[in-house]
DNA sequence: GCGGCGGTGATACACTGTAACAAACCCGCC
DNA sequence: GGCGGGTTTGTTACAGTGTATCACCGCCGC
C-alpha cells in the first residue's frame, strides 16, 4: 500500500483497522464473529481493491469452502458499519483507511499501475459539488467520486527506475 | 425526461442527439451503422438510464434477435465518441446530453425517484477536485462522478401532488 | 477475383450479485 | 435443563452483467 498524503489521523496498517474494526463492532453491540474478521483481514491485507470472489478463494482452503454469498454478507456488514468501501468501478472492496461521518464526501484516487486505492476528502470539493447539485435544484442521498489515474508513489518509482 | 437546470447549449432532444452522433461520425470517418443508430435512438428515447439487456430486448422483435454482445459492441463505440456515458452506480447508459471534452468533470445527477439522469458540469468542482488531487499528490487520467438524490422536478411533484 | 478490414451474428463462458431455505449458534427465560 | 427467538452461516440455485471466440458478410482497393 502506498503512502497517505491527503490526510493524517490515520491508524492504517492491518492490526490498526482489525482493533479499530473490533472498537466500531463493540460499541454498537454488534457481533465482529470470526467470518468477518477474516474478510475485513483479507481487504485490510491487499494493497488493492478485492473482488468478493477473490477474498472467497482466499478464504478457501482444502476442506474449507467460503461461498461468495457468505463473503458479501460479511462485507455488507462491515460497508454498513464504515469499515470498508466498495468501489463501483471496479465491483472491487478496500478496507476505509479513516474514520469519517458516512455519506461525506470523500475520493477514491485508484492508480491504475499498482492498483492501490487511496482515500482523499476536501472541503473545497464538498462545498463545490454541494453548491453544484444546488444550482441544478438537485438533493443529494449518496456519492460516488472515483478518479483513475496514476499515483504519486508510482510516478516516482518510474522517475526514478 | 426532466428539464436541465445546470446547462444549456443543449440541443437535447432524440433529432438533436442523433444529428449529433451523425454529424461526429462523418466528422471522424467512422461509420455510423443503422444497428449503431437504433442503440443510440434506445438510449436516447429512454427517460432513465438503459442497461445493455434492456435495448438489445427493445431491439429484438419477432424474428430477430439482437444479441447483448451486438448492443455491448454499439454501446463502445458509442461511448468512445462521446455520445453515451456508462453509469457505473447502475450499469447502465445514458446519452450524452451535451458535447464536453473527454475526461472533462461531468457530474452525473440520477434521480432516485423518477430514475433520470441529468448531467451537471462546472468549474467550481472542478477546481476542486483538481487542486484536491493535486494535494495528494495524484495525476488523474478518468474521474466517475455520481450524485444519487432527488431531482428537482420530482421534488416539486411531490410537493403540489 | 482476391485479400484485407470492419461490422455483425451466434455460442459459450466468466464474473458479479441476490433469493430462498436449512442448519448452527447464542442468549435470555421459564 | 429445555424452549423459543434472533442472528449468523452454509448451501443451492439463479439472475444480471460483460467478454472471448469464431464464423460470416459486405465493402473497398488492388
Amino acid at each position: 500500500m502506498h503512502r497517505h498524503e491527503g490526510h493524517d489521523a490515520c491508524e492504517t496498517g492491518l492490526g490498526g483497522m482489525l482493533a479499530r474494526a473490533e472498537a466500531v463492532c463493540r460499541e454498537r453491540g454488534l457481533q465482529f464473529t470470526p467470518l468477518r474478521r477474516e474478510v475485513m483481514e483479507a481487504v485490510a491485507e491487499a494493497g488493492k481493491a478485492q473482488g468478493a470472489y477473490d477474498i472467497a478463494e482466499k478464504l478457501s482452503a482444502p476442506g474449507r469452502r467460503v461461498a461468495p454469498v457468505s463473503v458479501y454478507r460479511a462485507l455488507d456488514f462491515l460497508m454498513e458499519n464504515g469499515l470498508v468501501h466498495r468501489i463501483a468501478s471496479r465491483n472491487a472492496f478496500i478496507p476505509c483507511a479513516h474514520g469519517h461521518a458516512p455519506g461525506e464526501g470523500v475520493v477514491f484516487l485508484i492508480c491504475r499501475k499498482c492498483g492501490g486505492v487511496d482515500e482523499a476528502s476536501s472541503e473545497e470539493l464538498e462545498d463545490g459539488l454541494d453548491r453544484t447539485l444546488k444550482r441544478a435544484g438537485f438533493t443529494p442521498a449518496h456519492s460516488i467520486l472515483e478518479v483513475e489515474g496514476d499515483c504519486g508513489a508510482c510516478r516516482e518509482r518510474q522517475q526514478a527506475g
